[in-house]
DNA sequence: CTTAAATGTAAAGTTTGTTTTACATTTGAA
DNA sequence: TTCAAATGTAAAACAAACTTTACATTTAAG
């Protein structure tokens, strides 16, 4: 599982405090999230994807591992 | 959160015994999943709805709970 | 250079996803 | 109607998500 929520947030110029308080999570959540530590729920993840108004496929991507 | 995944597997004719084995969990959960009694990771939604050959959001959606 | 904001990280704890086993009920085909 | 397959459900155990607190490091702006 890899994800593109770093490039997401760069591009808006957006902090992890910032996004996690967007979607109702910590900011240790999102941090161990970029850092790829673990997988969200499909709630999280729908969650970050639409604040970033983007397909969950867009920013959530299946690896070998799973 | 919803899921259409009961309809899906209707259509074609697949039981959750074979969509479990598919996608790699147990029967129960994907039973648990249908009746909607929890929420799965985005790693079990991404390859339902890849089995499905649908997006995510085509079969996973977001309620007023979420 | 200094300082505040942002990020990385870590440990302990709570909650929730998922498995396993096991059994009861429903459904559909012969 | 009968029997097997499919489904519903439940409890115990385990794994993984997520929170909280707390601190160290990096980054950027002044």
């Amino acid at each position: 599982m890899k994800n593109t929520i770093h490039v997401e947030r760069a591009i808006r110029r957006i902090t992890q405090a910032d996004l996690a308080a967007a979607v109702g999570v910590s900011r240790q959540t999102i941090n161990a999230l970029e850092a790829a530590k673990y997988v969200p729920s499909v709630v999280l993840a729908m969650k970050i994807a639409n604040y970033f108004e983007k397909p969950v496929e867009a920013i959530f991507e299946l690896g070998e591992e799973d």
